[in-house]
DNA sequence: CGGATCGGTTTATTATTTGAACCGTTGGTT
DNA sequence: AACCAACGGTTCAAATAATAAACCGATCCG
């Protein structure tokens, strides 16, 4: 293992439950002797990407990481950063797969990918708006908004844009206690008809919701088998992508999250 | 040089102008082996501080950034504290306010807030160091330093970055002793000509000087007034950062500010 | 007061890093 | 089309930097 790579891991012995360690408990965790893992904090302080507590004696991460980020996300963007991930959703479920985010109250695709496994597909370019009541990403994320902002939503006129599309607010907010429940949403044909969705919530830094990622399947293609796949996949994706945004998955999301997929693994 | 700092100063090597490296280009910057830089941004690579740009060769910054960054202010949310103080300062001046940092022996830059004032603005984006010798933040921070840091300082080169930038070391004591009495730095175009620049000391926790906090005003706009008024509003947004970080500044600095903000108030 | 643990330093030993030379490939010039 | 220079990446003996045990003074805690 190569010193670099032993000083890098060093970052990654902090977390939001562990923001700062002492010389003695960073060696025991990185497993390295003390010596050497003081030299090597040391090497990360001088750049600025680990510093000490003043008063106590602890290490913390540094102020190196607000410049880095900036010029990051300068040149690579929210959007470019979640593009692969979207791709290799689109690929591994065969459907198309689209991210949107929530500005200025309404929920507007940022992103989507399609897969080339069928000839028809379900396409977003014309997309501007997701209804909230009548997508799975609109309920997705409605679910783990401030109550405030839902019972706002569901005050709105909300239109039958299908037959299917549900539009009393005391149902919805069955379902978003379903979701809630559940760790992720779905919907039949309530946007358009024929198409089946699946989506889960997207957080940011603050570990508050700010989109979803979802995919949408035509109707005659999703097998119960498929339904597991997908939801699956996209689990994983969005543990990727809110990894790559710095965001926090809130832990009673992260439990469901991780039954789901140690279920996935051990179908008995 | 430990291979540790070798690797975490190609980091440094990214810009807003630069914002992505080929291999050979990343060696001669660095001033590395070509081998030896391979390994070692494989290393960035593999942590996720470094990527390669599909389809490009070429490395850029890593996504590790966003979640690092994100977890480092949810602890220290120091830049987040300091940027409204920022903005207002920049309001109230009409030019650039800017904070520095001093990291891992050097001034860096933290943070930074631009005024709508006036169509031409001393821009910051670009600076990654600032020289200790050549600014007005650099000489109020080095001027609470121990004396063994500032003199290695003032040993190691000089450069004369502009025909007005002082060199001797000598005279860089006695502009020191001058900032001392007064309790704030000033600078006339010894870091870019045009530029006149008014900078004061930041204090952390245990009254130790961290970093510095300064206006950059292009030089044809500063009248007498003007520099009253910076000097005042840059002794009022330290004084709230300071706080804001949980600073003590030290009782002698605290004594020169009084008097300059009863002087300003009481101008007889 | 005493023992345990802390952050930090020193040292000979050891393992990693280093860089010149070398691939195959790419992209521009003649 | 032929050329050539520069690219990203690889190899391996030689050189250098990393390592870990022992040690130090300070501090905490019963």
């Amino acid at each position: 293992m190569s010193t670099v790579a032993k000083a890098l891991q060093l970052l990654d012995l902090f977390s939001r439950s562990r923001p700062q360690i002492g010389l003695s408990d960073m060696a025991r965790l990185a497993q390295i002797n003390k010596a050497t893992c003081f030299r090597l904090i040391t090497d990360l302080c001088d750049a600025g990407l680990a510093e000490q507590v003043e008063g106590s004696r602890e290490y913390r991460l540094g102020p190196a990481f607000l410049r880095l980020a900036a010029l990051r996300e300068a040149n690579v963007p929210l959007r470019d950063a979640a593009m692969p991930v979207l791709q290799a959703l689109a690929n591994d479920t065969g459907e198309t797969a689209h991210l949107s985010l929530l500005v200025g109250g309404e929920l507007r695709p940022l992103a989507y990918a399609y897969s080339s496994a069928h000839a028809s597909r379900i396409t977003m370019e014309d997309v501007r708006v997701f209804p909230f009541h009548a997508t799975s990403s609109g309920l997705a994320l409605l679910t783990y908004q401030a109550p405030a902002f839902r019972e706002a939503v569901l005050a709105r006129p909300l239109p039958k844009l299908t037959p299917m599309t549900e539009t009393d607010p005391a149902a919805l907010r069955e379902r978003m206690r379903g979701i809630e429940a559940q760790g992720l949403a779905e919907s039949h044909g309530t946007f358009e008809a024929d198409v089946h969705s699946f989506a889960v919530p997207l957080f940011g830094a603050l570990g508050t919701c700010t989109g979803a990622l979802s995919t949408a399947a035509l109707a005659a293609r999703v097998t119960p088998a498929q339904v597991q796949l997908i939801r699956a996949a996209q689990i994983k994706a969005a543990r990727q992508i809110i990894t790559l945004w710095g965001g926090t998955l809130p832990a009673k999301l992260d439990t469901l999250w991780t039954a789901r997929e140690i279920r996935a693994k051990e179908p008995t």
